[in-house]
DNA sequence: CGGGAGTATATAACTCATTATATACTTTCC
DNA sequence: GGAAAGTATATAATGAGTTATATACTCCCG
């Protein structure tokens, strides 16, 4: 139950709209959370019906008017809380590692290719990663190279036992 | 939609049972993938129904009857599809890191703590991953490598402006 | 022989996430 | 003035994931 402290954690600066909120959160993969609309507004409004957050209407000059939500100091405490929790070991799911996981059974060409597919996936990522000037940033940074270097490296491998995989 | 395939690729190495599969993932997280048996049982029977695998009830010596799967004909044809498909990239949620990217915001000391037991869960899950003998679990293993040093990384920087952090 | 631990399957209730769809305001361009 | 593009909020339907609960078979220990 992630998002709606996201939420608080992102408005504890300035107040902000759920367009806003999704702006952020899409923009900067290294926020560690991401979220559609559809989850976003419903969440705000939790939030302002517990007290976390406090709306305003404003007239918006370019669209339909737009909700601002602020931080309330309920929303503070909360937020804080949750900051304070001893971090868990997440499930770690991933579709593409699951494939390449069991690819093992298949022919050694097919496994370079979705390696090369990984890799080139990880490089535009941290091509478009802004630059590392949180901590957060530097960690994505430095987990997208170690999984470029890991793709070259497992690439290599086959590639010296089936000079032909590539092909 | 990612578990079916997943478990129709560890069934096409030999026949297993629900409970056989939830072993296995749960002991393999380099598998890429996770889930509860409340999952994985229904998963089976769909599968089962698609004409995807075929089962025997046999006796058990220490339990129940188990319920054994095989991946048939046109599992193996589905499975062999999916795992062709590019890859594309998940969206990454990662609870601990939003904590820690909204926590610049909070105090030096606080910001320490948290690094320190990021650093200790990774650290505790590559003392437990099996030994790199598949592309999956050496790119698991450099991941968590990179994630501690990072991690350290960080911690030094902030003691170093802030010495008495740590108290 | 009764209870606990481990094995094994199953379903219900719930929460969370995704996709689809609807509405509406503003600016820009034709 | 009408269509398109970008801004902005909202809800419904669906799917995926988690938690809780129930049942049942075997072995072992006291």
């Amino acid at each position: 139950m992630s998002l709606p402290h996201v939420l608080l954690g992102l408005l504890s600066g300035a107040s902000a709209s759920g367009w806003d909120l999704k702006q952020r959160l899409s923009r900067d993969p290294a926020l560690g959370w991401d979220a559609t609309l559809a989850q976003i507004y419903p969440a705000l409004d939790r939030l302002f019906r517990g007290g976390f957050a406090s709306v305003r209407t404003r007239r918006s000059s370019k669209g339909p008017p737009r909700r601002e939500y602020r931080v309330t100091p309920a929303g503070l405490r909360e937020l804080k809380t949750w900051l304070a929790e001893p971090p868990s070991r997440r499930r770690e799911r991933d579709p593409g590692l699951a494939r390449l996981a069991l690819l093992e059974m298949l022919p050694a060409g097919e496994r370079v290719a979705l390696l090369h597919a990984m890799r080139d996936l990880a490089s535009d990522a941290l091509r478009s990663a802004p630059p590392g000037t949180s901590a957060a940033r530097r960690r994505r940074r430095a987990l997208l190279e170690t999984e470029m270097a890991w793709a070259d490296a497992e690439a290599a491998v086959i590639l010296s036992r089936h000079p032909r995989a590539s092909e």
